[in-house]
DNA sequence: TTGAAACTCT
DNA sequence: CATGAGAGTTTCAAT
């Protein structure tokens, strides 16, 4: 056993050396684990020889080593498996699995940063998941996220913001040792003292962020909606979505049989158009060196320094052909639209101010081109997309079929979810790929989304009686807002017949308002000119008066307070806001993109928390009543579940009475189905 | 490894 | 002055 002490942050580090050092460990962080204590721990982990994920896997990584900070000065650490394997005898390691048991006890809270990683951890070690009821689990990764939506919730960026200390003390100690990029290639005496300060910093930060979630009203969010939900999703994550990979490795054959024929057409098309211009360019070199033995002085060498120009481009043309012309090429495709000569059809620009051939350009130049090639080029872009996609489900499927998307909860500023590797938040709608998310055997997927929840909430906050009226009377938001902005005379029940064209760009009207569409946006959209579209903005907003009160007042309060607070105390900050309103020479587009996100937030988040407090009020019924049903994936406002057979109806029951009634007197809609497969819904 | 550009979703 | 909010992934090209 060794201890260090480090005098400035006034933490012990005690440091097993070696397996009896280890029971011993284990035993007195035991007889710690009583009723009251708070405990910080982290694990360490290392990718296992031969995986060739590049991304950390709780779910297969080895367990390097662990750290407890038991109080705020002691921490202990011990190593745990090397190579995937456990470094001690069957009896130690039966001990600490007994250890990590006990952290079950729910009298004792436990504190990590980034929970749903080390519970996995933790549940590979003993089999234990915390129900989602248990509030003895304090995560200070989403602590922080709460605080400071726009600041980084990693450890060390919070615990140096937090704790003012230098909290990479420990990280440039191992990077001194190392240069070394495996964990266990370095002194392990080195590796200890990292993981010590990972949970002693865990430990510290629990208490400090406490104290500001209660100054800024987020405790009641934080408690009720955030640790159910982590431990719904953690479920979700384990859980896995069933995917029938026979159906995607067919789709995948035909659209790669497609890809290769237009892959072949364009290249022998652009390589053509590239050949002869090759040559064009070679006779204007050749004119232009004969040009430059002529000439002296300044004038030969702009000569040569043309003639120089011509040479590289001919010479790159010449390695396109060399290389084949490759479509999925930007910059070739650059090239080629101006050899095509289509390129003086296109305003629009990249961000970067280059020439823009995004699906839109195409759109506009395809009717230039009779050659086909734009067309095929759309289609080739889109297939591309789907290829790829199926390809990614493919490659993270695991043996057993299931996809294991992670979701981040601290990872957007409104407090929506992201899901990543791979992301199932943004699959295409349609068939096509949706139809291979199955369940498994013997089970249903039931499927619910919340009906134009935007639209409801917005309507709510700004008691726009009108709209009210309208979604209590089950009316359609769409008819009625395309009659008043575009003078209908009928009546509103007949517009979706008579006028569907006009209730679409209603639709896009709906949904620009909250998201503060634009004049000039607007006529894009909709193909008008801008001055029809502000007429629509403005009978819209007289239409539904409240909306436009609505998002006055949203604007004078961040305005004076640079904060929006939604009605469950989710807070969007915008630090610096008022002081770059009121002077003089600020930059107003990014005054203007702010106010606009503000008013998006109030709406957006109130959303979200509600898909998300439904999700972990289902959850938690579910375990009152011993329905073993867990979570399968959530889309923003819409929630997948998985319940065997024989509790389909129940689940649907459960669902439709909880997830409209969130908010206390006022009910939000939802439509839910059973489905065979997601592409169904 | 990073940034730009393209495309997907709610 | 620019002009709709929030995300993640893939590919190419440059560093």
């Amino acid at each position: 056993m060794r201890e260090i002490f480090d005098a400035e942050w006034k933490m012990k580090m005690i440091i097993a050396e070696s397996a009896k050092d280890v029971l011993q460990m284990v035993s007195e962080i035991s007889d710690k684990l009583i009723p009251g204590a708070i405990v910080a721990f982290d694990f360490e982990t290392e990718k296992v020889e031969g995986d060739d994920d590049d991304s950390v896997n709780p779910l297969a990584d080895s367990l390097f080593s662990v750290s407890f900070a038991c109080n705020e000065e002691t921490v202990y650490t011990f190593r745990l498996q090397k190579d995937g394997q456990w470094m001690y005898p069957e009896m130690v390691v039966q001990e600490v699995v007994s250890l990590f048991k006990k952290l079950f006890n729910r009298g004792v809270t436990k504190v990590l940063h980034n929970m749903k990683f080390d519970l996995k951890l933790v549940y590979r070690i003993t089999g234990m998941l915390p129900q989602v009821d248990d509030m003895s689990w304090d995560d200070t990764m989403i602590m922080s996220y709460l605080v400071d939506e726009n600041r980084t919730a990693k450890l060390k960026s919070a615990a140096g913001r937090y704790l003012t200390i230098d909290a990479n003390k420990y990280e440039s100690m191992l990077n001194d040792a190392g240069k070394i990029s495996k964990i266990n290639d370095i002194d392990w005496f080195i590796t200890a003292q990292y993981n010590c300060a990972d949970s002693w910093m865990t430990r510290r930060l629990r208490d400090v962020l406490w104290g500001r979630l209660i100054e800024q009203g987020l405790d009641s969010l934080y408690k009720n909606l955030y640790k159910g939900l982590l431990i719904a999703l953690m479920e979700a994550e384990i859980k896995g979505f069933r995917v029938n990979a026979e159906y995607l490795r067919e789709q995948l054959k035909k659209l790669e049989d497609g890809l290769n024929s237009k892959d072949k057409f364009m290249k022998d098309y652009g390589e053509a158009i590239f050949q002869r211009k090759i040559l064009e360019l070679k006779d204007k070199w050749l004119a232009l060196k004969v040009e430059s033995d002529k000439l002296n002085g300044v004038e030969k060498e702009d000569a040569i320094k043309r003639g120089q120009e011509v040479e590289n481009k001919f010479l790159y043309f010449e390695s396109t052909v060399r290389n084949g012309f490759n479509p999925r090429s930007v910059k070739q495709l650059k090239e080629l639209v101006q050899l095509m000569d289509l390129a003086k059809f296109i305003e629009k620009t990249t961000n970067k101010g280059s020439l823009s051939l995004d699906r839109e350009v195409l759109d506009m130049i395809v009717s230039k081109d009779s050659s086909g090639f734009i067309q095929t080029l759309i289609d080739y872009r889109k297939d591309e997309k789907t290829r790829g996609t199926i390809q990614g489900l493919l490659d993270r499927m695991d043996k057993d079929n299931l996809i294991h998307s992670s979701y981040l909860a601290h990872g957007t500023v409104t407090g929506r979810l992201s899901s990543r590797d791979p992301n199932l938040q943004n699959l295409p709608s349609g068939h096509l790929i949706r139809d291979a998310f199955i369940p498994r055997d013997g089970h249903d997927l039931v499927v619910c989304d919340f009906s134009q929840i935007e639209l409801r909430i917005a309507a709510y906050y700004a008691q726009e009686e009108t709209m009210l009226k309208i979604f209590m009377e089950g009316g359609d938001i769409h008819s009625k807002t395309a009659l008043e902005c575009f003078d209908l005379k009928v009546p509103v029940e007949e517009i979706k017949k008579l006028f569907p064209e006009q209730r679409r760009k209603a639709k896009i009207i709906n949904f620009g308002i909250l998201y503060g569409l634009s004049d000039y946006s607007l006529g894009k959209t909709l193909d008008c000119s801008k001055k029809d579209a502000g007429l629509y903005i403005e009978k819209y907003y007289v239409t539904f008066p409240g909306l436009k009160k609505l998002r006055e007042d949203v604007i004078k309060e961040v305005l004076e307070t640079e904060t929006v607070t939604n009605m469950f105390g989710r807070k969007r900050r915008f630090p610096g806001l008022a002081a770059a309103y009121y002077k003089f020479g600020s930059n107003e587009k990014e005054i203007a993109h702010q106010l606009r996100e503000a008013f998006n937030a109030l709406i957006q988040s109130t959303a979200v928390d509600i898909c998300n407090l439904s999700i972990t009020k289902i959850r938690k019924r579910f375990l009152a009543e011993d329905l073993l049903i867990w979570l399968l994936g959530q889309v923003h406002d819409e929630m997948v579940w998985e319940p065997e057979k024989k509790y389909t109806e129940k689940v649907v029951e459960i669902v439709t009475e909880i997830a409209p009634n969130i908010v206390e007197g006022y009910v939000t809609p939802i439509d839910i189905k059973v489905c065979r497969n997601w592409g169904e819904k």
